[in-house]
DNA sequence: TGACACGGTGCACGCCTGTGCAGTAGGGTC
DNA sequence: GACCCTACTGCACAGGCGTGCACCGTGTCA
C-alpha cells in the first residue's frame, strides 16, 4: 500500500495536469515537496509506477500518464452541432467545440453529484439513476431545483418561498407539494446546475 | 476563424493529452502532420493561442496548456451519494468516488455530442437544449435511443425494427410513429449514450 | 552488531525541447 | 512588377529534463 506522501504526490501530478495541461517535472515535483535530489522523487514515482496509479514513459519529458485503465477518464466529447441539424453529420465539418463537464458548470469547487433515487421530478426531465450536479450553497432563488434537507431526508425539488413558508414542488403530478413552516427542520444544501444520465443500451 | 488545419492539430493536441497525459512537444505535433520545423508547427500554435484555444508557457517543454477559462475543464466532480438518502451530506464523510465523464461512458474515441432541438424526447428525460452523447454506429438494437439521418433530417427517437420496416418512436404523445420503409434514406448515425444538461439558475 | 530496507543527497551526462533568426515558395492584389 | 500574407524549411543554441552511479543517515529485525 502506498504510505501519506506517495499519495500527495499523486494527488499533485492530478492538480498539476488539471491545471498546467501537463504533468509535472521530477524536478518540479521535488521543489514542491522540498525533495532536493531528482532520485528522491524518483524513488516515489516507481512506487506509483509499481502500484499502479501513473504510468511512465521513460526517456521522455513530463513523461509520467495516467494509469492506463482510467487514461481516457478526464476526456472530452466533441461537440458535433444540434440533432436537428438536417445536413449529415460529420466529425470533420460540424466541429463544434468540445463538450466539458468543466465547461458546462465553470468552476468545480463547490460543485458535487448526487444520484436520484424516485420518480418525483420526472417532468423535470431528471429521472431515476441520473445524476444531478449540485452547487453547494444554503440559499436559493424561487423556481431554481434544489437540494434540500428536511427532517433529516434529502430531496429534490422546485424552490418556493411564500412569505415564512416554503414550498417544495415535485415535477410530478402525482406528488403534491410539501410545506415547509419556519420551525421545520429544513435546510438548502444546493441548488441543481445540471443533470447527467448514462443510457446503458437496453437492447445490448 | 482557425482554418481546418489548425483545428486538426489542436484537437491531436487535445487527444495527446487524454492518451498520454502531457501536451505533446512541438516535434512531436510536427511529425504527426508532417511539419519537419518546429517553426512550422509553432506558427500553428501562435494561432491557437492567439485564438484563446490554448495557452502556453514559454520556455517549458510540452508547455501547452488548455485556455485559462477551461483549466477546470476535465476536473472531475465529487460524487457523494444518493439524493434520497436521509444522512446529512458532507464532503468528507459521504465521499463516494468521482463523476467523470470519460468514467461514465468509457472510452471517448467514438463518441460526440449533440445539443437536442425540440421536445419530442421528453417522455425520456431528453428536453430542448440538453446534450445526448452519441456513440457512433451505423446499427442498433430494438428500444435503443437512436440518432439517426432519414431524408438528411437529423432526429433523435426509440428504434424499433419490424421485419424490413423501422419505427422511430418519439417519446411524447403529440407524436406519432414514423415507419421507414426500406427504399427510403435512412442511416443511424449512432445510438444515445447518454445525456448532459445545464441548468442556468432561472431565480439568477 | 551486522544486514538490509527506507528515504533520501549530489553530480555528471546527454538527449529533449522551445526559441531566435534567416530564408523561401506560392498565391492574391493593387 | 512590387508587395504582402500564408505556410512553411533549416539550423544553431541554451536551458530543461530524465537517467545512472555513488553515497549516506536512520530505523528495525535477527
Amino acid at each position: 500500500m502506498l504510505n501519506e506522501r506517495a499519495r500527495e504526490i499523486y494527488s499533485f501530478i492530478q492538480r498539476y495536469r488539471r491545471e498546467n495541461g501537463s504533468a509535472p517535472t521530477i524536478r518540479e515535483i521535488g521543489r514542491q515537496f522540498e525533495i532536493s535530489s531528482t532520485n528522491g522523487v524518483r524513488y516515489y514515482l516507481n512506487l506509483l509506477e509499481k502500484a499502479g496509479h501513473i504510468t511512465r514513459t521513460g526517456g521522455i519529458s513530463r513523461g509520467i500518464g495516467p494509469s492506463t485503465d482510467t487514461a481516457t477518464a478526464t476526456a472530452g466529447i466533441p461537440l458535433l452541432g444540434t440533432v436537428a441539424a438536417g445536413s449529415p453529420i460529420n466529425a470533420e465539418e460540424n466541429w463544434n467545440g468540445t463538450l466539458d463537464i468543466g465547461d458546462m458548470f465553470g468552476q468545480t469547487e463547490n460543485l458535487f453529484a448526487l444520484a436520484v433515487r424516485g420518480d418525483s421530478m420526472i417532468d423535470a426531465g431528471i429521472l431515476q439513476g441520473d445524476y444531478v450536479i449540485v452547487q453547494k450553497q444554503d440559499t436559493a432563488r424561487a423556481g431554481e431545483i434544489v437540494v434540500a434537507c428536511l427532517e433529516s431526508e434529502a430531496t429534490v425539488k422546485y424552490y418556493q418561498p411564500h412569505g415564512d413558508r416554503i414550498e417544495l414542488i415535485a415535477a410530478n403530478e402525482k406528488y403534491d407539494p410539501i410545506v415547509v413552516t419556519p420551525d421545520a427542520d429544513f435546510r438548502i444544501l444546493g441548488t441543481v446546475r445540471g443533470v447527467i444520465r448514462s443510457v446503458i443500451g437496453r437492447g445490448k
